[in-house]
RNA sequence: GGGAAAGUAGCUCAGUAGGUAGAGCACCGCCCUUUUAAGGCGAUGGUCGACGGUUCGAGUCCGUCCUCUCUCACCA
């Protein structure tokens, strides 16, 4: 760390020096006309046969420098991408050319010029007049491109998470996918808005939490002398105003699960919640298919993309298939005959364990679990999952051993989640209460929210309610294979 | 939590039998007015992740720990 103390000092010397020449290197604005992609585009319009010029300001990052004595090539990075500029002494005079000698990579300038092509053929902006914007003195990692091949990569991912600025600035095309996630969660929106979903905001601190089954961060609130949790998922508020009148409405937010980490979770990460009044779990399929390709055909003019050296396909229609029957197709096992002691058997022989008591519905999930989802590539739908698995969904009117629920899988992962919403109030307080007795057992069951059981009991229309990992959503529409590739700023241990 | 791999200069990486720590780029000095991984000459830069052990001697061997990556387990 020593050695950058002095690469460090030297560039706050570098600041002094310039100060002394008179120039500010901390000015204040800069009117920027041009960006390096557009005069790239638009050749022609900045320079007809080498004679009429329209001049450019452009401004950006030092990326590289090849200095030649008199003259110099430098390549600035703005917000849409590189350009190469000329510097020569004769154009910005000698004041200007000793302050370009001293600036570093990392540097922010501010230039104008005529642009024109090299010998070789290449774009350039021929610089008069020069502006240091800003001075750099932390060394950026040097990355280094010849035809488009890039050598000495940033490629430490520890450094890149925890350093995201960096990333940002050296590593081609970290930008562009986290522009491509703003867009697919606006794409999203839209289809949402246009389908009259309210978007709202609710409580991310909450005195009790509930929705899913998941450990929850707790924190505290001085003044009101209280635990507080942060959510672990949205439904419970969301639902509270469906029985308000609000009959559409969605939220994308982060959640908070207290659970492991690996490439598929983070500690915090973002779900769409969604519910609609007076529809049910067939209707969240046709809208989730309708959100997954609709979004991806936006993205890329087509319904396949390549995922971890798979093709999938989004086009709709998805197959929906009832947990027992893809039990059947894809492990060979028929539950319905089976009794518990061999569901026991199954679950120990592949390796698996249930939580306290033997449940009958959660043996059956925890089979599919182990046997079934690592084979669903293409979108499926899975329906039908044994009541016992969620206390918040309807049982289906066909077979009350079996809930209106669905779970989709691509590539072997659940990417959503979806129910005919349970409304029974009678119902709803006995399954709840039921689940936060098992507390003591199960550290993931929730305890009693009566303020949300009391919602319930007021009314809540039929509804169905839909899930969305958008994490994971983006991870499938980019191709990334770790979550942690499609968050800014993933979860990290702090440095030592 | 298990397994595997990794951590050496600001960045990317070498370092072979245990014997004074290397390269490229960056940075510093010099030359250079069409370069583009610019080039040439020269110089600086290291607690080899941390701590302990073995040894005359440890980047290298052993142990413990830290961090990250991959993977398995866990996980609505």
């Amino acid at each position: 760390m020593e050695d950058l103390g002095k690469l460090i000092n030297t560039r706050i010397e570098k600041i002094n020096a310039i100060r002394e020449m008179g120039i500010n290197p901390f000015p204040y604005n800069y009117a920027i006309t041009d960006f390096s992609a557009d005069i790239k585009d638009n050749f022609d319009s900045y320079n007809k046969d080498n004679e009429e010029f329209k001049p450019v300001t452009v401004a950006g990052r030092i990326m590289s420098v090849r200095l030649m004595g008199k003259a110099a090539f430098c390549t600035i990075h703005d917000k849409k991408g590189n350009i190469q500029l000329y510097v020569a002494q004769k154009n910005i005079g000698d004041k200007y050319y000793d302050l370009f000698k001293i600036l570093d990579i990392g540097d922010i300038i501010g230039v104008k010029g005529i642009v024109k092509k090299t010998q070789v053929g290449e774009i350039t902006v021929y610089i008069d007049s020069l502006t240091l914007l800003t001075k750099n003195i932390r060394p950026l990692p040097i990355v280094k491109e010849k035809d488009g091949e890039v050598y000495d990569a940033f490629h430490d991912k520890e450094l890149r998470y925890r350093n995201r600025h960096l990333d940002l600035i050296v590593t081609h095309g970290v930008k562009e996918l986290f522009e491509k996630r703003t867009r697919i969660i606006k794409i999203v929106k839209r289809i949402l808005d246009i389908k009259g979903f309210l978007e709202v905001e609710t409580p991310i601190l909450l005195p009790i939490y509930g929705g899913a089954n998941a450990g929850p961060f707790t924190t505290y609130h001085n003044t009101l002398d209280m635990l507080l949790y942060l959510r672990i998922s949205i439904e419970p508020y969301l639902k509270r105003l469906i029985v308000g009148g609000i009959d559409r409405v969605y939220e994308i937010g982060k959640c908070f699960r207290n659970e492991g980490m690996d490439r598929t979770h983070n500690p915090e990460f973002t779900m769409l919640e969604l519910y609609q009044s007076y529809a049910d779990y067939n209707d969240m399929m046709d809208l989730t298919e309708e959100l997954f390709e609709d979004t991806c055909k936006e993205l890329y003019g087509k319904t396949e993309i390549e995922f971890d050296g798979k093709t999938i396909s989004l086009k709709r229609p998805w197959r929906r298939l009832k947990m027992i029957d893809a039990i059947r197709e894809y492990a060979d096992i028929d539950i319905e005959s089976l009794s518990d002691d061999e569901l026991k058997n199954i679950i120990k022989k592949h390796g698996g364990e249930l939580k306290s008591a033997f449940v009958r519905g959660l043996a059956i999930n925890e089979i599919f679990e182990l046997l079934v989802e690592q084979h669903l590539i293409q979108p499926v739908f899975i329906t039908h999952q044994p009541l016992e698995t969620t206390p918040l969904c309807k049982v289906d009117y066909e077979d009350e051993r079996y809930l209106q629920r669905f779970e989709l899988f691509i590539n072997g992962s659940e990417f959503a989640n979806a129910y005919s919403e349970s409304n029974d109030p009678v119902f709803q307080r006995k399954t709840l209460y039921d689940q936060s007795l098992r507390k003591e057992a199960d550290t993931e069951a929730s305890p009693m929210d009566e303020n949300f059981v009391q919602a319930i009991e007021t009314g809540m229309p039929p509804t169905g309610g839909l899930g969305v990992g958008i994490d994971r959503m983006v991870m499938l529409l980019t191709g990334e294979r770790s979550i942690r590739d499609v968050l800014l700023f993933p979860t990290m241990k702090p440095e030592k």
